[in-house]
DNA sequence: GGTTCAGAGTTGTATATACAACTCATATGG
DNA sequence: CCATATGAGTTGTATATACAACTCTGAACC
């Protein structure tokens, strides 16, 4: 059986619990802020990864964010459906091409000055050592593969 | 105009980017770690708070895990579909009583051991400072309220 | 050069999440 | 007591996510 007591101190250690509650909240704040543009923060994310590469591969984009290609594929979808951003076959090869639309970048020039203010108030919720271990953390993870 | 130099270092330095691929991949750990379960971690997690309180509210639930009342209904649906978890018209008052079922515990414990190993990874992911960290900041959260 | 194989992307299906609108029972106020 | 207002939970709709199965084109091999 599992008692109160034990599920309690189940629930206080769970690493992924804290983790998906700060995720839902840090999201929110994000996505709350950029609301009047249209974008969510992982439809923003999507597109300065585009932009950083200039032309990218769903593949280029989907390894450096780790997400799992029918997902990108999706999320894409909808940014293209929104005139964001195009994809067309590549020249060569089996791979596509993605690129930033005008109308993507002025969103995203749109969306800056919003997000900044969702960046801070997510760094008051973190503290300076919260950002610093995310940061640290996900360096970890970028640096061993992409 | 947003330079490929200008979306790398926003890329960079924007917080939810790291805290969703982060999360991205703590919850695959534990959710491929339950897989023989049928439980997910979101799941479990939802269980465990039940187990916590013995008779829960739906909304002392989402109060503690901040989630939205219209997740939380769906949520409880499905597992209520699996037969871990009741929900019925409280004695008193609008609200209702979430009481896990033997089946629910059952279920729980089979959990247990493989959570025990996602938990060990997520460690060493994270290091012994990330833990302590996403500890504290999470703990910042669920004080200041619930 | 034709056959096979691999792999990039899409589609089917399911869960997780949130916002907005709704329901309807119960508090609340007169 | 009845009328009204509140609020707990549900339903409608949309995005984000992943796994499995599929397509179909180009690469690899003989």
């Amino acid at each position: 059986m599992i008692s109160p007591t034990e599920a309690s101190q189940l629930n206080q250690v769970c690493i992924a619990d804290k983790f998906r509650l700060l995720n839902r909240i840090i999201t929110k704040l994000y996505d709350e802020a950029l609301r009047t543009t249209g974008l969510t923060i992982s439809q923003m994310n999507i597109l300065v990864v585009a932009a950083k590469y200039g032309e990218a591969s769903p593949q280029q984009v989907g390894d450096w964010l780790q997400l799992e290609k029918s997902t990108l594929s999706r999320n894409v979808r909808r940014l293209k459906q929104n005139g964001w951003l195009t994809i067309q076959p590549a020249e060569t090869g089996r791979t596509h091409t993605l690129k930033l639309t005008p109308k993507g970048c002025r969103v995203l020039q749109k969306g800056l000055p919003l997000w900044e203010s969702a960046q801070r108030k997510a760094q008051a919720i973190l503290g300076k050592t919260g950002v610093e271990e995310i940061m640290r953390i996900a360096g970890t993870i970028r640096s061993t593969e992409g």
